[in-house]
DNA sequence: TAGGACCTTGGAGTGCACTCCAAGCAAGGG
DNA sequence: CCCTTGCTTGGAGTGCACTCCAAGGTCCTA
């Protein structure tokens, strides 16, 4: 299977995933988990990943025939790219908004381009003002240091 | 006035501020600023301010004769530096035990540094993290560019 | 000395992102 | 069959960090 003429199927895997070095629990194929392993999995409790689903940042998730939930690896990749924006402080509104696009289909790649773009620029900004505060703390913590030496010396 | 014997002046000022190149609206000896004067310089608001005192994050506050309040350019260093420690993700909790320790004077060096040492371990992890999802979100960027090439050949 | 902008307080309200609850259904072991 | 554990739902509750309100006092300029 090439992928020269055009790339449906990794275009669609790519809408949802990291595309990390494929390090699921389970291979794909036999990859229903419960919302309990899910949680382990992700850090998330059981209580937030049906909220995320109620607010629409799951694509929808499969159910057993009594009606559970049952997560696949791709829901998995879903959620740690969640996280991963998550982490960038990005409103769950936003995620939201980005969850759509992908709902929405391929003639949204732009848009969803334009938001992730977007994001990186907060996030570089976010680094370079962390980087800021680490001087300071830095200069403060000297201080400290300075002001302890001073006092041993002085008894 | 030299600093050989002890450094009382300059313990009670780096207590409080920053030390930033002394860029205050107005020199000191005149530095009897209003709530509205302080909100416009530092981007937070009067409310803000207010708050901020009631919940023991600033140290006492001058007031005029009638009662209302006067910051000082000392103040405005302190508030400068916990506009740094909220962009960490400081939870403000912690940073009114740090306003305490600097409150209950300079036996409290060594716990303050502890406090600032900590905060700085939690910024660099930070930063580790927003540069683990700069990679992510320019890996998905890029494949968001190629499939925008991929469908202009196409057509 | 009048008017409008600004200040004061305690307490209540807001928005976000969860977090939990009650009541009930379902699956597996002894 | 019972018991425990886990899952379901809608809706209510929590914690954080503000944010605003009402009612009243103050400051400045004309």
């Amino acid at each position: 299977m090439t992928l020269i003429e055009s790339t449906p199927v990794t275009a669609e895997a790519e809408d949802i995933c990291v595309r990390a070095p494929s390090t699921h629990p389970r291979p794909d194929g036999d990859d229903r988990y419960t919302i309990s392993e899910v949680a382990a999995f992700t850090g998330l409790t059981a209580h937030t990943l049906r909220w995320y689903e109620r607010i629409g940042l799951m694509p929808h998730v499969d159910r057993s025939h009594t009606g559970q939930r049952r997560f696949t690896n791709q829901d998995l990749d879903w959620l740690a790219l969640v996280g991963k924006l998550r982490l960038t402080g990005m409103p769950v509104a936003d995620m939201v908004r980005y969850a759509e696009l992908v709902r929405e289909g391929e003639h949204t790649f732009e848009e969803r381009q334009e938001l992730l773009q977007q994001t990186r620029r907060d996030v570089r900004s976010r680094i370079t003002e962390l980087q800021d505060t680490l001087a300071v703390l830095d200069h403060k913590i000297d201080f400290y240091a300075g002001a302890h030496r001073a006092s041993e010396r002085a008894s």
